[in-house]
DNA sequence: CCCTGATTCGC
DNA sequence: GCGAATCAGG
């Protein structure tokens, strides 16, 4: 598969909406790797995202070619970032002011898809498991074998010591 | 170690 | 033009 319009509509949409190139691959699912994305979008000239704000960075992309080679005039972009960025786009300034939503609880990073989840990453499903929109909690999991986070783990493993001594007495035997 | 984007370079 | 490899960093 190559790039068609739609598709780079898509990824600019995404890339400028400030998602991750990782996530936008996982997103266009094609076997895509961030590598394709980030290449792509370095092909735009879409690199260097611009920060909110307006300050509209100079992202001095010299397009030339370095005669020998560039060793690394690398403007470092402040670029908020980290597994924990919450993607912080212009859209979210202009948008209406988050409903005060009360059960949103303290996840941080967003729900992943299957695709997007990693060995690392908390598995408590969110939402219906046959709905597209089913994701992974996604958080850290928490180190050893837990396969959640540890906000989850404790949910999830809330262990019976309450639970009615099941098994009563089999004196008799 | 997980992740991020940027750049280079062979195809 | 494409994207893996590499680089540079948090």
């Amino acid at each position: 598969m190559s790039w068609t319009d739609e598709r780079i509509d898509l990824l600019q949409k995404l890339w400028l909406q400030g998602m991750s190139a990782s996530r936008i691959a996982a997103e266009l699912a094609n076997g895509l790797t961030r590598n394709a994305v980030i290449g792509k979008v370095y092909r735009l000239g879409l690199s260097g995202r611009t920060k909110v704000g307006g300050v509209t960075s100079p992202s001095p992309r010299p397009q030339q070619k370095a005669p020998s080679r560039a060793p690394n005039p690398r403007p470092t972009s402040p670029m908020v970032q980290g597994n924990t960025a919450l993607a912080i786009k212009p859209a979210a300034l202009e948008a209406p002011a988050p409903l005060p939503s009360r059960d949103v609880v303290v996840s941080m990073s967003e729900p992943v898809t299957i695709l997007e989840l990693r060995e690392s990453m908390c598995r408590w499903p969110i939402g219906d498991p046959t709905a597209a929109e089913f994701r992974y909690c996604g958080a850290r999991k928490t180190p050893g074998e837990g396969p959640y986070c540890s906000h989850h783990a404790r949910i999830a493993y809330v262990p019976q010591q309450d639970r009615r001594r099941e098994r009563r007495i089999q004196k008799s035997a």
